[in-house]
DNA sequence: CGAACCCTTGACTTAATTCAACAACCGTGG
DNA sequence: CCACGGTTGTTGAATTAAGTCAAGGGTTCG
């Protein structure tokens, strides 16, 4: 299935002609990246406009000491540079997290997409509100959050918009996400988001073992992580982390 | 000197109609709120796009144990909402920071303005651009510098953005801030801020004395806080820090 | 079968918080 | 005019969350 589709449906409906102009984003020719690579680098200029097809990305900048923060994770169907079209530098960095593809959509057949449908745009209006919705969050999340929430936050924030791409089964998803990846999102050190796993695990509240993620009770750990996923605006979530939070 | 006017001129040049169109916006009837009071609440639907004219206001969210997470700082210019025609619900709170005038422009006089000109939407979407920029770089700086340069990095910020609107003179500023302020969109204590703020001063690369802001070297102050005005993406600032910092 | 790479654990250090008290400043009203 | 209460700024001493350093154990992959 179509992730991209599948985001923005749970935007707003989309009739077969809007889904159809989707998978001819999707289907633009594509790049694979090795894991720890990157795709675009800070200062770079902007062609094409990148759509992660398969696998996870992530945003970050490097700090003068050589550590990097991640300040956003790309999931299938999101895109690596929206504001290809107006920027002439890109303000921070892309690499993969794991394996992934993308594709590389002209911009010309960018402005077809949109200039096609009403729906498209407002959908993709939502996933950029979205996107600073997360960026925001994001920011209390590592300002105002000790250690345990914060990597709460980051867990339920990754199950919930997994599951709106329906690639969560049985409380579980697939995340090529290793501890130091998820301590460099976090702004914490690899050690101590070790000891921050086995308190979740000691509740048993999340289990992790190599590439598998499962949250037990994800509404228990939402809630003990203060997360609402008001701010994804996705309406199937409003009603708060009961609504969504269970398959 | 409509500060909105100032702020789109950094982005990309702009003509006479252009500017007598955001004149339009910045002269819609305007509303006064007072210090500290809020301007917008999280789960508000939002009818009126709203544009800060004078004053200071901030983006927040409160924490469950009633600290609030500053997120944003707005300046004349800025738009509170920007997505007021797509989303439904505030996914966060917006207050004033001193007193504060906002224009409330009606969703049609917006489209009107928009339509009008090329011109204009290329500076919207640079704008929306410069938003998401900062908003990343707020989540590094939160996430991954000590307090001395955190605090510095904001001020040195605080320092580019009003110097693009005129509002820096003799490299001092005039901002409605508290310790206390800074310490909410730090995610410091008021105290530590306080022993921070007393740090630059002994280096003498800060004076704060009531309302006014200097920044006596701004160069040196953005260079140990790992400052660049990159992501603020103004041509003015491209060339580094050496580029805009002076007057 | 060895070499990365990642996960795990323990002991020690440190940046920032907490708590508490006090000084300076402000507009307000007696 | 000064007294007043409230907010902001300042300082010190004790505490704590998270970092640092260091070492060992487990996988996976060439």
């Amino acid at each position: 299935m179509n992730p991209l589709r599948a985001k923005f449906a749970c935007y707003l409906p989309l009739d077969q002609s809007d889904q159809r102009l989707l998978d001819r984003l999707s289907d633009a020719p594509q790049r694979r990246i090795q894991a720890r690579h990157d795709l675009i680098r800070e200062g770079d200029p902007v062609r094409w406009l990148k759509l992660v097809v398969d696998g996870w990305g992530c945003r970050y900048k490097v700090m003068p000491d050589g550590r990097r923060q991640i300040v956003a994770l790309l999931l299938p169907g999101d895109f690596c540079n929206p504001d290809a079209l107006t920027v002439e530098a890109m303000d921070h960095a892309i690499a993969a997290v794991g394996d992934m593809t993308c594709a590389l959509v002209e911009p010309d057949l960018f402005d077809t997409v949109t200039l096609a449908s009403q729906a498209l745009r407002r959908a993709l209006a939502f996933d950029s509100c979205a996107m600073l919705g997360m960026q925001r969050e994001w920011t209390v999340n590592l300002a105002a959050r000790p250690a345990r929430q914060r990597i709460g936050h980051v867990l339920c924030e990754l199950y919930h918009r997994l599951d709106a791409l329906g690639m969560v089964a049985d409380r579980t998803f697939v995340a090529p996400l290793t501890q130091i990846d998820l301590a460099e999102a976090t702004g914490l050190t690899p050690v101590h988001v070790n000891r921050v796993v086995q308190y979740w695990r000691s509740l048993d509240l999340l289990h992790w073992h190599g590439r598998t993620i499962t949250l037990p009770d994800a509404p228990l750990l939402a809630q003990q992580c203060d997360f609402d996923p008001l701010y994804l605006h996705m309406p199937r979530f409003a009603g708060g982390v009961h609504g969504g939070a269970r398959r």
